[in-house]
DNA sequence: TCGTAAACCGAATCTGTTTCGGTTTTGCTG
DNA sequence: CAGCAAAACCGAAACAGATTCGGTTTACGA
């Protein structure tokens, strides 16, 4: 076949497609993305840079479509929650597709938009100028451990193996999805209070 | 040649020398990897399960490493700051081999031993039931979060694309292992402010 | 209308992993 | 103390994915 008349593939087509093909479990290769789009793997090439290029399509698509900018929020904290709170959902939705983007460097300017909202909310907040960034950088980490912890089976820990005192603990825990949220939503309760008490 | 006199390869043998393979940046490949054992690369199969198998070896190494017993500490806050710290230098002395890791699942002893202590620590703090799974649970995410920030190149942002906040921030702010070393130091302390601020 | 570049393809190549058949040594068993 | 099964190694072949290359047709600008 030849040039059609109008183009099949582009880098945002593409990068969708990774990441449903992603989501889905398998692993990211291309002939089977090759065949969800409908064309040859060597056609890939023409639009993005082999394998890489396509997990750097995927979070072309992923930044923008969380992280552009909404109206801002009233207070720093409320603030910080509802910033963060998207972040945390880009990672919880696609945690395969994260996978991936792991080690991929970060360049996009709705990400230096994102640590320049948490930077003035904690400005504002009172917290001393020399913690700030240290401390964005925490609760960076903090939501990217929580987002892969989707990752981990539904139940992590073996009941048979476990101690006496978390044997009892484990009964009534919830997992899956709604462990990961629970998860999410007390970290981030926990930083923001201990934030609360160093600024008091 | 045939079967040597004293083997030349052991699961831990393998292990070991993955991790260090890992660490010094190459990827993680079998050629290399037998070439550094002086072996030849079927030879590899008699011993771990292919690649993800050497990826296996490299846990069982890094865990009993990191994560044993050791005599318990006076307390609650203290043994866990002993525990997170132990945990966070296994992954932080050893990011790369994390990296490998990530999605294979945790069923070593030691880290249900991990657990365990972070969950006695946390129902002497006083901390309700209810809430101990998943604090700890937010404690090991935020740990792997930090460990992994450690992957990222010295200088995650641009100041070029900073806004003006960030901008200035950006200034003195130290990169590299003294940059994760903080982070580490001020997520813990923050979490834990959070649960003294919970249980008072 | 002509020529260049774009968008696609199949086939070939390259890189890395896995399997297979063979050789020698060990260590157990009768 | 022979015999023999299994262990530890090897090289070569098979396999799996990614990448490159040369070709064909179509779009589009000069």
């Amino acid at each position: 076949m030849a040039r059609p008349r109008t183009a099949r593939l582009s880098r945002e087509i593409i990068g969708r497609a990774a990441i449903e093909l992603a989501e889905s479990g398998r692993e990211l290769q291309l002939v089977p993305l090759a065949q969800k789009l409908g064309v040859s793997v060597s056609s890939l090439y023409h639009h993005v840079n082999g394998r890489d290029g396509v997990i750097r399509a995927m979070r072309e698509v992923l930044v923008p479509r969380y992280l552009a900018a909404v109206p801002a929020d009233a207070g720093w904290e409320s603030r910080i929650r509802a910033e963060v709170e998207r972040s945390w959902r880009m990672y919880a939705d696609h945690p395969r597709a994260l996978q991936y983007m792991l080690t991929s460097v970060i360049d996009e300017p709705d990400v230096m938009r994102f640590y320049n909202a948490l930077a003035e909310a904690l400005v504002e907040a009172g917290l001393p100028r020399g913690e700030i960034l240290t401390t964005i950088e925490v609760i960076d980490a903090f939501t990217f451990g929580a987002a892969l912890d989707t990752l981990s089976p539904a139940t992590i820990l073996d009941p048979a193996s476990a101690g006496e005192v978390l044997q009892g603990l484990m009964a009534d825990h919830p997992s899956g999805a709604e462990r990961n949220r629970r998860l999410f939503d007390r970290g981030l309760d926990l930083l923001l209070a201990g934030i609360r008490a160093r600024v008091a």
